[in-house]
DNA sequence: ATTTTATTGTTATTTTTTTAACAGTATTTG
DNA sequence: CAAATACTGTTAAAAAAATAACAATAAAAT
């Protein structure tokens, strides 16, 4: 049995960075020079971070792709048990997210849509059920879901945020401009468009 | 004439974030103290940051929120200068920025959409012109597009990034699940529901 | 008008993160 | 099979980032 190792923050997001790279890798093998020609990050900051995550099954010669993916994915806490998320708005950018291929394939699996208009509601069309966000509660407890994305208006997201936490959620991608304030435990990521050109410019 | 700062990129990355929860704060003044209590930064790195940055207006009881907007934007280098911006892929998440309020109010402005599906640059309505990725050099070249927000299908970023760059952008919003490859120069942010998901679990 | 309180600006210290270095080990080459 | 090559794993050193500390200062309270 492995001891469970804490992983620092940025060596955790390179990692998700990494397995998105190695999905796409076509060859059987790959070594931290040529992940470093891609992503920019120094060979040996790539080794040492494996290192950091207790693998060293390169052989002298490269790493097994199948193998590191394995690993990663273990070694970050993903296993196969299935996440319960939600969107809540349902504005053209939450509605976006209702087909979208966004999280095919991975464990999370979106069961809910909520939107204060009730209208929007009951036009929209898609895979999940949708409701007024007056149930979200109950719904949240239900269908046991655990994360919710965000994508109200600037000016709700933190009553928004409020209810999501009370509901129970514990994790918030937070796709609006406000800056959210959530209680210990409860985590948020800011996902915005907006600042990523402003980071590009 | 101020001597140019070079900021790290984790302090950009933070003010990004102060500038977002400047534009919601009601009240004229705002200390280190009430910053850190949202944002969960030290009192001390928020007053550090600002030292970077060369800002010293603190009148020893808080911050004046106005002057600390402006001196902020100024800081990070955005000015008024409008700044043409393209998305490439109107697939639903791509379509859903055609009239989103992304950038409103905002120096990025976009100027032209493209899709490598022709039918689909004609079905849909914009307030922006659309166009077949065929044309996408010379619509770039034209209007001056310096950025890209990037939402095509993740086999096809890598080779719409490479004609992006050769098209002569310089800065990449990537949405895609695709780990772009890029020549020096070439700044790419990936913006990633997916990974954010992974990062709040 | 003095004391207390609240807050910044700035430096020093500590912690974290990155980079470099290199011994050790498979694999390939001659 | 010996030498050269191409890698990793791991430690040590360097650089960057975060935190703590505190003198200085404005505002508020007594």
């Amino acid at each position: 049995m492995s001891a469970i190792v804490v992983l620092p923050e940025v060596t955790r997001k390179r990692m998700l960075i990494l397995q998105n790279l190695l999905q796409g890798w076509q060859s059987e093998k790959i070594t931290s020079v040529q992940i470093s020609a891609i992503t920019g990050w120094k060979d040996s900051l790539i080794r040492h971070d494996l290192w950091l995550l207790g693998y060293n099954k390169g052989l002298s010669n490269g790493y097994l792709k199948d193998d590191l993916q394995e690993a990663i994915s273990l070694a970050l806490g993903f296993e196969s048990k299935e996440v319960n998320c939600c969107i809540v708005g349902l504005n053209r950018l939450g509605a976006a997210l209702l087909d979208d291929a966004t999280t095919e394939g991975s464990v999370f699996k979106i069961k809910a849509g909520f939107d204060s208009n009730v209208n929007r509601v009951e036009i929209l069309r898609s895979t999940f059920p949708l409701y007024p966000a007056t149930e979200m509660s109950w719904v949240i407890k239900q269908e046991k879901i655990t994360l919710a994305i965000l994508t109200v208006a600037d000016k709700d997201a933190q009553s928004m945020c409020d209810r999501l936490v009370k509901a129970g959620i514990t994790g918030i991608v937070n796709m609006t401009r406000a800056v959210l304030k959530v209680p210990d435990g409860v985590k948020i990521e800011n996902v915005s468009i907006l600042n990523a050109l402003k980071l590009v410019n």
